[in-house]
DNA sequence: CGCTCGTTTGACACGGATCAAGTCATGTGG
DNA sequence: CCACATGACTTGATCCGTGTCAAACGAGCG
């Protein structure tokens, strides 16, 4: 197993409880051969280190299988989580691009499988096949995209219940409208820019309002055009 | 002049008071002819809307000469600052790249000279040129490096005094130690999440410590460290 | 001159951070 | 099997920072 990082790594055989990759660059059968070609195979236990702020980037992270978190850290040791990728996303690509150390830090929440580009490879194709630099702008977009979102929940939305009632929608979005929070209220807390209390507390005004409930490890939506109209304000 | 938009659009002369463009887009000759015959200069007086939030993508704008304020506004009209472009940036590739309406919107900060290029032809380009689909890649990667650095701000620096030595720092590292400030405190105030009376008092705390002063409409720095100590906190 | 716009300053209330307990589940070692 | 440790969640009390409201100042300009 090849070791970009330097970082703890467990060998791991392929076909252990990791769900089967989704193959979600949808790239033509022999792009994707030449990029299988130059890339190498890794795995990373649960909360292994992809890559960190400030580090000189290495190459990019094609995710495989498994939930990566992607945060910045203060030097007080704060920290505010961006994102979290899924199967089928390219990481690392603002450095990679820029050539400037990393922004932020991606941290592994399951065990992963990664297709691992090394930078020199990375620039080559970007040269040489124009459909992998389509596939790079529609990463970097959807990055692009998701921080924007980031800044408007983070900037405009003043009070904690509307940042809590924005982040709820804003996951239920991707599944759903019933969704087992992989997180705990400390992330969620990270992910908004507030307080693990904080969070809590809002969670439970809103389960007294009958906006929400927990079932068993899930939390469902009971009310979303209310959840909707707290942003709004 | 063409009209991307239905605005307020007002015949110009070239030759006016607006700069020389400053041709930044690093292209080869034959790739800057390509671009310039599919696109179409534009004149905006100041304070006209390039486009606008929600707005399906018309297509891209490379900024020529003047300054652009992106903001994204709140159902209640709050609006927040994301960054000021200046020339040669390429404007609108959001929007254009992902098919979906802009997430922000372009104000003209000054008088603004643009090279608009259509939806279809920038899709052509994109297609055609490989040297084109870099350039948009570079310009995407920098979006996405300026909005991380405002989840930064926003999400990272709790006290408004970290945030106001925050903008100035990162405004001053444009411009030398002194820069003379064309926003006002009011927009100083949206682009950190404040309020324009905070702000004031922040800088006037700056200033009784004589972080900064005021030399004629310039602010200048006069203690950086004392500055970049209060971030680190 | 009187208008507007940006700035300055003060008083006050409120929201969320902070500190401090205490609960509940899970897991670990004696 | 029980005692104990750990981690996440819950809840309450208190305090500080900003938002908000209000009033006034200064500069530019018709």
């Amino acid at each position: 197993v090849a070791l970009p990082n330097g970082i703890e790594l467990s060998e791991r055989n392929p076909t252990s409880a990791i769900k089967a990759p989704d193959s979600l660059c949808n790239l033509s059968p022999t792009a994707q051969k030449s990029f299988e070609a130059a890339s190498r195979v890794v795995f990373y236990p649960a909360s292994a280190i992809l890559f960190a702020e400030a580090q000189p980037p290495r190459g990019v992270y094609l995710l495989r299988a498994g939930r990566v978190k992607l945060a910045m850290t203060s030097a007080e040791g704060k920290s505010i989580i961006l994102r979290v990728a899924g199967p089928g996303e390219l990481l690392g690509l603002g450095a990679a691009v820029s050539g400037k150390a990393h922004e932020l830090t991606a941290e592994a929440l399951e065990p992963c499988q990664v297709d691992f580009l090394q930078f020199g490879s990375f620039r080559r194709l970007l040269q040489e096949r124009a459909e992998f630099s389509i596939m790079v702008i529609e990463q970097l977009s959807r990055d692009y995209s998701s921080a924007c979102s980031q800044v408007r929940t983070l900037g405009l939305c003043r009070k904690a219940s509307e940042k809590v009632a924005r982040f709820l929608l804003i996951w239920a979005s991707h599944g759903g409208t019933a969704a087992t929070l992989p997180l705990t209220h400390e992330e969620i807390a990270q992910a908004l820019g507030l307080t693990r209390e904080t969070v809590t507390r809002t969670l439970a005004e809103f389960k007294h309002k009958k906006l929400i409930a927990m079932v068993g490890p899930d939390l469902v939506i009971c009310n979303k055009p209310a959840l909707q109209s707290l942003i709004a304000a």
